[in-house]
RNA sequence: CGGGGUAUGGCUCAAUUGGCUAGAGCAUCUGGUUUGGGACCAGAGGAUUGUGGGUUCAAGUCCCACUACCCCGACCA
């Protein structure tokens, strides 16, 4: 992609009421657009830096089994009725015509657990998962910290039905595993911790995955030995202690929830009295679990802790582009070498984004750190004199001259 | 939802006790110069001051209502 094509642009001043270093660094980038408060448009670069989480994500659910669906944004207000969810105060309720009352899915139990049933006739149908990536909506008190608390933002939500409540537990374990292997790969995996929560309205108890930061709005109380924590909202049920090896030595930090899974067993399947028959041709409830975590929020979340004075930092695996290619100087000379180089790596397959702006050096590189893809080329007099590019990694502070001749195999 | 604050070109801000044609920087456009850390010179365009009402000879400025946004708290599948 060549910078001067790319929709979307970085700015000197920030959004006066930009709060987070995500709202902030991801705005100024030209990443994302407030459309109102909580509410994001999302650009070039930010869409595909959220496309790549939601594949990560989407790789890890596939190899548990998950089938991915895509339910409706709306739905008629009556099924939460059956669930007594229409009474949520984050629920967004709308009116079509003849003033028949919906609402926006704030998740899709709802929708999910009678969309299940019209398929699920026996134990032989089951267990069987399903996932999507879609917008959830709630009407937050008080969105804040950008992408951190939207009212509309992405989740993935997946939800499992099975025969039994050891059938779950046995699926809940394996998406915990499948959930730490997303937090792994977008780097972050060292620093969220399985946390012990509380399960809300539908469950006593759920896990959530809590990711360190500073301005993580929940207080988690870490067990350094189990490497596990506990929510500040349930620690006074655990009486202070961790709920796997019962010390009291925990450390009080504060974290992102980066996701969040339950296990339902029949808190669904009972008001849509969703049954199925088993081996003896006996009606059972259906025991279902349900597994959040939001691609959105990861992005910010990524933001939060990759970051520094000048800029964005990202991770490998989720940068917008592989290469940012810079090239300095008005020399036709320059632009010419640049963009030969841009098509080799193009033709490499290499995702790379040029700034053949005419812009001067300092705006250039300042925009290059701004935006924080990993790896920077710099093609200049300098470099071409030497028949060379600079090369230098984002998280690095020295650069290296390659020879142009090394450079393809070096990337 | 309680408390507090803010609202002025695309963005960041200014405008004396209410007083003349609402200013500046960034961004944009034109011309010139410049190119390794957000360059410089000259010129240009761009605003019914959030919305509605009120007070006044006169309102960006004072009053009322509404809306939006931000902060603290409460809330948080």
């Amino acid at each position: 992609m060549r910078y001067s094509n790319l929709f979307g642009k970085t700015s000197k001043s920030i959004q006066a009421d930009a709060d987070s270093a995500n709202a902030k660094l991801l705005t100024q980038a030209g990443f994302v657009n407030k459309q109102m408060a909580g509410v994001y448009n999302y650009l070039p670069l930010g869409l595909r830096v959220l496309t790549k989480i939601q594949n990560i994500i989407r790789a890890e659910m596939n190899a548990v089994g998950g089938n991915e669906i895509l339910m409706p944004t709306m739905t008629q207000e009556s099924s939460y009725v059956q669930t007594g969810r229409d009474k949520m105060d984050v629920l967004f309720h709308l009116k079509g015509r003849d003033d028949s009352e919906l609402v926006l899915n704030p998740t899709h139990e709802e929708v999910v657990t009678p969309l299940a049933q019209k398929y699920t006739f026996s134990y032989r149908d089951l267990p069987v998962s399903v996932y999507q990536i879609q917008n959830k909506f709630r009407n937050e008190p008080r969105a804040k910290s950008g992408l951190l608390r939207g009212r509309e933002f992405n989740m993935k939500d997946m939800y499992s039905f099975h025969v039994s409540h050891e059938d779950l537990d046995n699926y809940y374990e394996q998406v915990k595993q499948a959930y730490f292997k997303i937090y792994t790969k977008l780097g972050i995996g060292d620093i969220t911790v399985l946390t012990y929560a509380s399960g809300g309205v539908f469950s006593k108890y759920s896990h959530e995955f809590q990711t360190f930061a500073e301005v993580g709005e929940d207080t988690i109380y870490f067990c350094g030995k189990c490497k596990v924590a506990v929510n500040k909202e349930i620690i006074d049920d655990q009486k202070g202690a961790c709920p796997e090896c019962g010390t009291s030595e925990l450390e009080e930090r504060q974290a992102i929830e980066v996701g969040n899974i339950f296990k339902l067993a029949d808190k669904f399947s009972k008001p849509f009295d969703f049954e199925y028959a088993d081996s003896n041709g006996k009606n059972q409830l259906v025991q279902m679990g349900c597994y959040g975590i939001g691609p959105s929020r990861l992005m910010g979340t990524l933001v939060e802790i990759f970051h520094d004075e000048k800029g964005i930092i990202w991770p490998k695996e989720v940068a917008p582009y592989a290469v940012h290619l810079v090239s300095l100087g008005a020399d036709e000379n320059i632009k010419t070498e640049a963009e030969k180089l841009y098509n080799q790596l193009v033709e490499k397959g290499v995702e790379v984004l040029w700034d053949d702006r005419d812009a001067s050096a300092g705006a250039k590189l300042a925009d290059a750190d701004l935006i924080g893809i990993p790896t920077r080329l710099v093609v200049s007099k300098k470099t071409l004199a030497e028949e060379s590019v600079e090369l230098k990694e984002r998280n690095k502070s020295e650069a290296e001259m390659v020879k142009m001749s090394e450079l393809l195999s070096r990337i």
